[in-house]
DNA sequence: GTCTATATACTGATAGAC
DNA sequence: GTCTATCAGTATATAGAC
């Protein structure tokens, strides 16, 4: 309700932040004008101030959005924590791997322009992505207190194995050798492999 | 011989360099200026025309350069193609993230700044790093044919360790935990996790 | 080898008409 | 909600003095 002027502005606000997120994913923050975005949307350069005080803030709010939408997600699927860790990890492997191949945009601003952040900006993003490290560090520890998994350092088999995970958007094609389904299953199998731990027997689909 | 008029200009040269590497990993190729280069050398914008034709071969020279230097050292100190795939994996490893660990600028601007090759550029610098990738993917899969090694997919596992051992340069410092020789011990346990395979036993320093 | 000065073009952001 | 016009600043690159 109470929205009459509105219905022209809301398609445009959506359309200017996907051509941000284009834009910025195929050129980098830096190299991107708020003019090319302007032209990409279809309007003229001022027009985009209505829905963005400054270019920073563009950027800024696609990674926020990435960052709180990929926790979000994960909250609302993770498993009870009282869950055995072997499937807590299975299930966060293919989210994680799921996820990261459908966004290949988001995923790779969210890496790449992190230096382009102000200070400020900068501290919010590194805040989300610790918390998400923490929850594979979580999952990894408690497996190890089991004795299921067993790590020389915890700590760094997490950076390692979230190295790997999200590594899978740098060479993903959909034209790919390999589905989407076909990747998680080999991701999850080499994620079993970095913590020694015995998966539950499953269809590797 | 002859370089009467070299001598001042030869440091200049060096000292452009280190600049731009210095900036453009700190703040992105897109977002330095010619004029903050020239700032940190101590000279004015158009003197650093003497050194390079334009900014774009500034960043390609910094690229090929690392990228050509990385391959240099690997066959410097390769084993023997006769040596198993054993010896070659861990020795590659370690040879990996010490690399990585001492030169944090120059892999971290040839992982973000492809996006700002001219096309010619990047075909070459991704001419490079897939013949760097064929170096570990040949090491596993001759392991993998002599038994020693068991992966599901060679060429995932391939692209995995590669992500994997290169991430140590996103959270790698200096003051931090732990050496870099103890770092490097940890990759080499994990690589021979990733692929399944046993690892002749070592002091593991 | 380096500097000064400059050509030419583009940048982010704002003001005011409609 | 969008456009036009514009400000003030900066960009890369070059020409010519020294």
């Amino acid at each position: 309700m109470a929205r009459k002027t509105g219905s022209n502005g809301e398609k445009t606000r959506a359309a200017v932040e996907e051509a941000a997120i284009r834009l910025i994913a195929r050129h980098g923050f830096a190299a991107v004008s708020m003019r090319q975005i302007a032209r990409e949307v279809g309007v003229q350069a001022g027009a985009l101030y209505l829905y963005t005080p400054d270019k920073q803030s563009l950027l800024f709010d696609i990674m926020r959005g990435h960052m709180e939408h990929l926790l979000a997600s994960w909250e609302a699927e993770a498993p009870d924590p009282a869950t055995p860790a072997v499937a807590r990890l299975e299930r966060l492997v293919r989210f994680h791997i799921d996820y990261h191949i459908h966004r290949p945009e988001k995923v790779f601003i969210s890496y790449m322009e992190l230096r382009n952040l102000e200070p400020d900006n900068f501290a919010e993003i590194e805040r989300l992505r610790r918390a998400y490290e923490g929850v594979l560090e979580d999952i990894l520890r408690a497996g190890a207190a089991d004795g299921v998994f067993h790590m020389e350092d915890a700590r760094i088999t997490t950076m390692a194995m979230i190295a790997m995970l999200t590594g899978v958007s740098t060479w993903y094609r959909d034209s790919g050798r390999l589905q989407p389904a076909a990747i998680a299953a080999h991701y999850v199998d080499m994620a079993f492999r970095l913590v020694g731990g015995a998966r539950i027997a499953q269809a590797a689909e």
